[in-house]
RNA sequence: GCGCCCGUAGCUCAGCAGGAUAGAGCAACGGUUUCCUAAACCGUAGGUCAGACGUUCGAAUCGUCUCGGGCGCACCA
């Protein structure tokens, strides 16, 4: 979507300056105070080319140009040109459309046609999801949403990690120490044989050879190996989909890398072919010093594979099982060289899709004395996490709002929301320290706060209990605030597409927290429902049209919008 | 050692394809409820944007270096 506003701006520019359109789109920008106006051009560059000063080509451009309807005022402000708008038009404007358009204002349709495959979440099995396997599965989840919505078909892959030398460790502690029947086991008891495994094996040196040995029969079939491995995968899922329930968080597919087991050998015939593969140290590598980077391994002098192989393959695969127009890898940026790696060999492969790749990375989380780590026991699981957030919001709702219905569903949107939210509103790259004060605080700029403000606005329309018109006075909408929320309603779409360019959904949750605060000021400074039909008939669209925006911005988020909490 | 990321208020963060006086939230203090949900709103206080140099009409934003923190660097994923 264009900003009409602003295309028309460029336009008048256009016609009276040497510049193109693009470079004076690129150029606008929105000023700091509202007072100054709407939009801003700087004529800073354009005093070199016509070695004028930039106050003065400002004020003469603001000579020179006749402000035609929306734009109601062009004004010099030191160096800067402004424009203003026509209130009303431009009040207008935007409402009709959020109201026309509803549940799909800011919907686009840059991707029809073209697929985004995404791979998110992935974690390992036999381990339980722990706090640090949210960031993946959340921003996947959103970036799905976000592409959506942006006419793109989308597959979201759970790339479980079900294959590797862990495995074999796995095998080889509930062979030693396994007291149960496997019937019996659950991701605890897996968790536990993992744990113990890595504690004997700084004892036993000849542990790991022993893990080693189990993966090898694993990768050629083995019976008991295999039988073993299924039932440790099956525990996992189970346990898995129900933390993904909770989160709303969804997959067209869930493929592990053992999937790929049967196709890696011909990835690695087609590696050998084009000459890509030697021998070193008895073991087959990719040598990738030609471009700064250590070897890639394909495989080990056991002849058992890793994980650079599998996903070669998987990439593979996928290209030709989707063809996609995007791959994007939602994974911790400690992988950062694997996926450096793996593109690379994709484009020595000759891939004309190896560009097509991207590694969403993001930072680290880690407790306040360090990392997290599954391999020590040190962990916070993701259940409890959420189960802990949905109690404390259900005493919440008991002080505040004890008559409220369905007060269990509404706990769980809200508590979940919290969590889901917090962990989207920092920008991905920035490592996290996870703090249970700071994920389970509700008010501030966090989750409960944007759900409030929705219902607060759904509590105002269902008093006023008719149908909201767009064909209002639109000249009642004037004051400062309230045109602020407008002009902060316009932006959505533009939003939603710089989110997809940066694969960023933190820049959606920040919005919305600036929604927020607009629609909480107006809220408190302006009186919705009133004696006046007119006033109470406009301010009922704004505040539909601010509602709708909300409800849009949770949904790509993946957090539900109540009409009451 | 080499490479990548981060460093903005006491804490958590926004702002970073250079632009007009560096913004929020939390915590602290003070105020707002006969009125649409006070999970809210308003106000006070809080800053050498890690440091230095450079590029520029202009730098939190770009470049170089230093310091501090994190991550990665061949048989784990």
């Amino acid at each position: 979507m264009i900003d009409q506003f602003k295309k028309t701006i460029v336009c008048l520019l256009a016609d009276k300056t040497y510049l193109t359109e693009d470079e004076i789109d690129k150029c606008i920008e929105i000023p700091p105070d509202p007072k100054m106006g709407d939009y801003a051009f700087p004529c800073f560059s354009l005093s070199k080319t016509l070695k004028n000063s930039p106050n003065k080509i400002a004020s003469e451009l603001a000579d020179r140009l006749k402000p035609t309807s929306p734009v109601s005022e062009i004004k010099a402000i030191g160096p800067y040109l402004n424009f203003f708008l026509d209130k009303t038009t431009f009040s207008e404007v935007v409402l009709k459309k959020i109201s026309n358009e509803g549940n799909l204002y800011g919907s686009d349709t840059i991707g029809e046609g073209k697929t985004v495959v995404i791979d998110y979440s992935s974690p390992n099995i036999a381990k339980h999801l722990a706090v640090h396997h949210l960031r993946s599965a959340l921003i996947g989840n959103a970036l799905y949403n976000i592409y959506r919505n942006l006419g793109y078909k989308c597959v979201g892959i759970n790339h479980l990690g079900d294959w590797g030398t862990q495995f074999g460790q796995l095998i080889v502690a509930y062979k030693k120490w396994g007291e149960k029947n496997l019937e019996d086991y659950t991701i605890t008891d897996l968790n536990k044989l993992y744990v113990r495994f890595h504690q004997e094996a700084e004892k036993d040196i000849y542990l790991e050879d022993e893990a080693r040995e189990w993966f090898k029969k694993l990768e050629r079939g083995d019976t008991e190996a295999i039988e073993l491995w299924k039932r440790f995968k099956d525990i996992s899922l189970l346990e898995f989909q129900r933390v993904y329930k909770m989160l709303g968080i969804h997959f067209d597919a869930v493929v592990g890398e053992s999937f790929y087991n049967t196709m890696v050998e011909d990835t690695v015939s087609r590696i050998r072919e084009k000459g890509l593969a030697c021998i070193s140290d008895q073991a087959l590598i990719i040598d990738l010093e030609r471009y700064n980077m250590p070897p890639c391994l394909l495989r080990k002098k056991d002849d058992t594979t890793l994980y650079a192989t599998r996903d070669i393959a998987a990439a593979e695969y996928r290209k030709s099982a989707y063809n996609f127009d995007k791959m994007i890898y939602v994974v911790g940026s400690e992988q950062k060289l694997h996926f450096k790696q793996v593109f690379k060999v994709l484009e020595l492969m000759e891939y004309d899709w190896a560009g097509q790749c991207v590694h969403v990375d993001f930072g680290l989380m880690k407790f306040k004395d360090g990392k997290m780590s599954t391999r020590k026991g040190v962990v916070i699981l993701l259940e409890d996490l959420l189960i802990e957030a949905v109690e404390r919001i259900k005493k919440i709702i008991e002080e505040k709002n004890p008559s409220l219905k369905d007060k269990e569903l509404v706990a769980r949107d809200v508590g979940i929301g919290a969590v889901v939210f917090a962990d989207l509103s920092t920008k991905r790259n920035k490592d996290v320290i996870f703090d249970w004060d700071t994920v389970l605080n509700f008010e501030g700029e966090t989750g409960p706060y944007v759900q409030y403000t929705h219902a607060r606005l759904c509590s105002i329309l269902r008093k006023y209990g008719k149908d909201v018109m767009a064909d209002i006075d639109y000249t009642l909408l004037n004051e400062d605030d309230t045109i602020n929320l407008v002009k902060n309603l316009w932006q959505y779409p533009f939003v939603l597409l710089k989110s997809a360019q940066y694969y960023e959904p933190s820049l959606m949750s920040n919005y919305l927290i600036d929604v927020c605060a607009n629609v909480n000021k107006f809220y408190n400074s302006h009186r919705v429902l009133s004696e006046n039909d007119d006033l109470t008939k406009a301010r009922i669209l704004l505040v539909d049209a601010a509602r709708q925006i909300i409800k849009n911005g949770l949904r790509i988020l993946g957090m539900h919008a109540p009409a009451e909490m």
